[in-house]
DNA sequence: AGCACA
């Protein structure tokens, strides 16, 4: 198994991130780049020594989590690939909204007396792994619906149903408040249609989080997406 | 390399 070994979670866990950039910034990064793959539930970003370069993203969706770990894989951000794996234990906001969160204190008490347990019965073969890991029939599956998954991440935006009197001017006003922005290019003989290149695929990434579905005209909201290599 | 959430 390519993610070593741990069963699927619907939080993804992350590393060899740039300790460099601030915690808050990271969050919101990360939180532009996953949720093209899925409602993002929390982003879990510590600096202390032992947690700094790591974070975890929850998602509302076991797939959206699948996807992301193979195809954000590798993916240079900040300047370093990510090296993503499915977390080892379910995030607490998970466990808020399905009803089996327990508060930290008494979560170690619990891990003392499972431990305890463990050295009792030794023998005891393990159980089938991640058997029911939600509890009940909660997790719904939406593989009809075609997401941003078939699209990898790209410094160029690919932009669609615009208004026809659409010009670069306008898109360009809209697209160079996000940093990175390089230039807007239209094709006259397909009016709807536009590419908006950035320096690199985090800072595309980010124009097209806070643009995504953004209406220059009522009837038109904007489709972004990255373009095909 | 490193799996937390207060």
């Amino acid at each position: 198994m390519l993610s070593g070994d741990i069963p699927p979670n619907q939080t993804i866990y992350i590393k060899n991130l740039n300790e460099k950039v601030k915690k808050e910034e990271l969050k919101r990064s990360l939180y532009c780049l996953f949720s093209q793959y899925g409602r993002i539930l929390d982003v879990v970003a510590l600096k202390t020594p032992k947690l700094r370069g790591q974070a975890w993203v929850a998602f509302s969706e076991v797939t959206a989590a699948s996807n992301a770990v193979r195809q954000m894989q590798n993916f240079p951000f900040y300047d370093k690939p990510m090296r993503i794996q499915y977390a080892k234990e379910k995030s607490d906001c998970i466990s808020k909204a399905d009803g089996t969160y327990v508060m930290r204190e008494k979560k170690k008490k619990q891990e003392e007396k499972a431990e305890r347990k463990r050295r009792t019965d030794e023998a005891q073969p393990a159980n089938g792994p991640a058997a029911e890991a939600n509890g009940g029939p909660t997790v719904s599956y939406r593989t009809g619906t075609a997401g941003p998954q078939e699209t990898a991440p790209n410094n160029i935006l690919f932009v669609q149903n615009l208004p026809v009197e659409t010009t670069s001017q306008m898109l360009q006003l809209l697209f160079e408040q996000y940093p990175g922005f390089k230039e807007v290019r239209m094709v006259e003989a397909k009016p709807g249609i536009a590419f908006v290149e950035y320096e690199d695929d985090v800072q595309a990434g980010m124009a097209m989080q806070h643009l995504q579905g953004f209406k220059i005209t009522a009837q038109n909201p904007m489709a972004i997406s990255f373009a095909k290599k």
